[in-house]
DNA sequence: ATACTCCTACGATAAAAATCGTAGCAAAAA
DNA sequence: TTTTTGCTACGATTTTTATCGTAGGAGTAT
């Protein structure tokens, strides 16, 4: 039971909070197998490994359960968009001087952003930028 | 003396290495003042640790030395670019299930982007997509 | 020459993160 | 009822990252 100011997730943390985002709540089972799934065979982790590092999350704050049945189901208990926004700001400040702007260009720099996505970042600018405007 | 695939730069290390871009080949003492000047005097770090970490980056191909009258002087042996690049693959992968693009609209949605940066992204993927235009 | 200052080398330790092994409990199968 | 199966609790260990202490060398000042 902590009280902490809530951590920005580790590296294995989040591999398991991408796996019940959007999701509802999910066995520790369930996170194992789906995080084994898209790892290669000789970086397989064992079920008591997830468990774990998925009860420290639920002390952190991380995720939320609730027992059904005597069986374990766990969920994020920060939202996507939340936990995001706190890795963004780190390496932000990490690697970045701190700017979310050139973060961003070098992530379209170098990155594969398909035409489509730029067209929906274009929009997502425009939305903004009227935004922006009506709060003078 | 490795040979590996270059690491991705640690926490540490990427704050070295924001000291050292951009800048002539510099002193260990020059870095751990420079980090130092940046925290808090709670977690003021010792010379001796900065140099440790930096010895060890030397090793990773992450730094180059040259020695100069018996001082030793360290430089970034990867541009920025490469880096930065590197690092947004990699907290795209951890929390943004590889996508770059949903990355980049995180940023900017949560971020404190001045109407200034949005015009310089704008510019950008302007740019970009008359690269596009020119590729077909 | 002796002391003092500034540097590097490097093993050791501490702290954080990730992984696993074992024990133990309850339901289901035999 | 005994065995098997599938789960959780939790300490322990391993691995990685970060930090430091001490020794020692070369210049400089006394």
């Amino acid at each position: 039971m902590q009280e902490h100011q809530l951590p920005v997730p580790t590296d294995a943390e989040l591999e398991i909070l991408q796996v019940l985002w959007g999701r509802a709540a999910e066995s520790v089972r369930y996170v194992n197998e789906t995080i084994n799934a898209r790892r290669t065979p000789e970086q397989q982790v064992g079920y008591t490994t997830t468990l774990k590092q998925m009860q420290v999350m639920l002390d952190k704050g991380l995720l939320s359960r609730e027992i059904v049945e005597r069986n374990h189901l766990y969920s994020a208990a920060q939202s996507r968009e939340i936990v995001q926004s706190q890795v963004v700001r780190e390496i932000a400040d990490l690697a970045f001087e701190g700017s979310a702007s050139s973060l961003v260009l070098r992530a379209l720099g170098s990155g594969t952003t398909t035409p489509a996505e730029l067209e929906q970042i274009k929009a997502f600018i425009q939305q903004m930028e009227e935004q922006q405007q009506k709060e003078l």
